[in-house]
DNA sequence: GCCCAATTGCGATTAGTTCGCATTCACTCT
DNA sequence: AGAGTGAATGCGAACTAATCGCAATTGGGC
């Protein structure tokens, strides 16, 4: 197997974690989603790429990469989790309770207050999870 | 039963619901607890109140509030669902990765902000669902 | 190439929460 | 106050997301 040469071998390798098929199959796939799937979503994309991958693997090899800090889990209400690959810089989300859909919410400004808040309660932050369930506004014109 | 006269039954009246002894038990209990419980603990404490409460009930209960936006439902990761009264102001709230405990973290900028973020997109806030988890710095010096 | 711990697939299991249904209860209309 | 009615409740069964135990496989160091 030459999984060994690819982005996704390295970056396992750099997180001290071993190159294996089904790693590298689910890191593809993350990768390649811009729409925050969830475990079973996850499942039938890596199915597509790779049919030896078992449920219970992307479980664990999604828990695996979250520990690491590839990946993050977002914990929304009844719903399943959902993943994204870890962005380059921590942003909220916001939910659309109508339809769905997530939308990123990039923001220096809350990253700053919220490190200040707890740099002050004398915290180091470990994770952020965030998101506002918002609905669209009727167009103002 | 003279359910109809305390605070709680004022309460649920104004939401449009009907005043239920277990409606009134369950709000007293939330009300006088300070710790963000689970569905498991309020149970419990309900009981010592009202021991004709059901499992089955205190989830409905906790749903039917939530929806009425008397009660909110923290879901942090790998815990089961916490609920407290909704608070004057909406705070975001600190995890305490090693001890469990949660504590606030109002700041009317961090709500300014997101009001703001999302009035941008054209969307509003339906509700905040916001955790830091971090853990306890040593102690400088 | 060989070894050994780590990883995997499979099916069974758990934990939290919800549901179906028969019974009880809160509120309305006399 | 009393009867009628739809909503709320208790109980146990059911559901779903996620985890686990275990035997088989595999990655990576020697």
């Amino acid at each position: 197997m030459s999984n060994g040469s690819n982005e996704f071998a390295q970056a396992l390798r750099e997180a001290g974690l071993k190159v294996t098929q089904q790693r590298v199959a689910l890191l593809a796939i993350l990768m390649e989603s811009t729409d925050h799937p969830n475990a079973e979503e996850i499942f039938v994309r890596v199915r597509a790429l790779d049919d030896s991958v078992s449920l219970a693997t992307v479980y664990r090899t999604l828990s695996t990469l979250e520990e690491a800090g590839l990946v993050q889990r977002l914990t929304f209400e009844n719903e399943p989790a959902r993943f994204e690959i870890t962005p380059a810089s921590q942003h909220d989300h916001l939910v659309d309770v109508d339809s769905g859909e997530v939308i990123e919410l990039p923001s220096e400004e809350l990253n700053r207050i919220r490190q200040d808040l707890a740099d002050r309660l004398g915290y180091e932050i470990v994770s952020l999870h965030s998101f506002i369930r918002a609905r669209k506004k009727p167009a103002a014109n």
